[in-house]
DNA sequence: ATTTACGTAAAGTTTAAACTTTACATTGGC
DNA sequence: GCCAATGTAAAGTTTAAACTTTACGTAAAT
């Protein structure tokens, strides 16, 4: 029986309890990349879960064995995203941060950040090239061949241009809550 | 007037409609990575897209300058989120891709592959520790501060499994095409 | 006003990801 | 059966991202 597996020794409780949350802060870390977050920022921010007071940028930089200015860049990132708050707090000049404790709102906030930021990109060159392919679709003088590749490439833009509006509006409904009257919050959760 | 600068001057039909497509192409691997993909694969994405014809491996490393292998696993990762799709074509032994034309399919097959496995691998976590904290609840000895922790910990889980299930069950929304009776398709888009 | 502490920018280093080259296993054609 | 062609794994290289160290601007405290 090896060191690491303890299962029938008596394990100290606050043994039990710090592997428990390792468990659940490793987890969450390896799958933080679904907001575009990386592994290590993810690990920060699961640290401030647990941690039931507001953290500075050095006890941020113990816990993790980091330096500071990885900290202060990776608490910036997740604060763009609104999953941790600074909190002032009296008595110190620190910075102090807490997590947003509302994943429903994370969630929303995500899309409301990076989604619509990617999408009016999109939409901005979709829409300057299909005025450029509406123009030359306009000319007497194109030829035949041509003039069918710009159909289809008209085509093609207006339905992602479709696709697009209809993800801004899914976000709308983000947004404004009313998702939760079509999928309800809470409903048989463990 | 520098010579990218042609606004002024004839530019020949076929510029016009290379430079249109190569804007957007550029627009969608920018934005690619909300899918978790990276930006030379986004061009590949993007060189399917307004390639009318299935492309082998071949044609899309000519296409992009790149590497047989790198279009091969490039498009393996496209296959995998089922962006692309691998046809048949008789009198040939060379594969074929064609891009998936189905955008919104597309969003609701990358929740389907990516969210759907990081849910369950985060949710996995979860379950695990909170069962060990509840089990940790029930010794009569233990102490009144790690009582406290171990029972704020057990709502944080219990929190963040409620919020796993309900967005399990918007996935749900998205994959029974439930959600377009909510945002339906098309209205007023361009 | 001066000093000290704090957060972050800049430069430098390390680590990991992306990409290429080479080599190999597999499959179709003769 | 053998040969040629195709797609991918393995190893090697390059490029980019992550992280640290150092240095600096700013603002609070004395």
């Amino acid at each position: 029986m090896e060191k690491t597996s303890q299962s029938n020794k008596v394990m100290p409780y606050e043994q039990v309890i710090s592997r428990a949350r390792d468990r659940v802060v490793d987890a969450l870390a390896r799958n933080i990349d679904l907001y575009g977050i990386t592994l290590s920022i993810g690990h920060l921010y699961g640290t401030l879960l647990f941690q039931d007071k507001p953290m500075t940028l050095d006890q941020m930089g113990e816990a993790l064995g980091m330096s500071k200015t990885s900290m202060s860049t990776g608490v910036r990132t997740l604060l763009d995203l609104n999953m941790v708050n600074k909190v002032w707090m009296k008595g110190t000049r620190k910075d102090h941060y807490e997590i947003e404790p509302d994943w429903y709102q994370n969630f929303i906030d995500y899309f409301s950040i990076r989604w619509r930021k990617g999408i009016d990109d999109n939409t901005q060159s979709l829409r300057k090239s299909l005025q450029e392919l509406i123009c030359l679709q306009n000319k007497e003088d194109l030829p035949e061949p041509l003039r069918e590749m710009v159909e289809k490439d008209i085509e093609k833009i207006q339905n992602a241009l479709e696709y697009y509006d209809w993800v801004n509006r899914l976000i709308d409904t983000f947004e404004s809550h009313e998702i939760f009257k079509y999928v309800p919050k809470n409903e048989g959760a463990e």
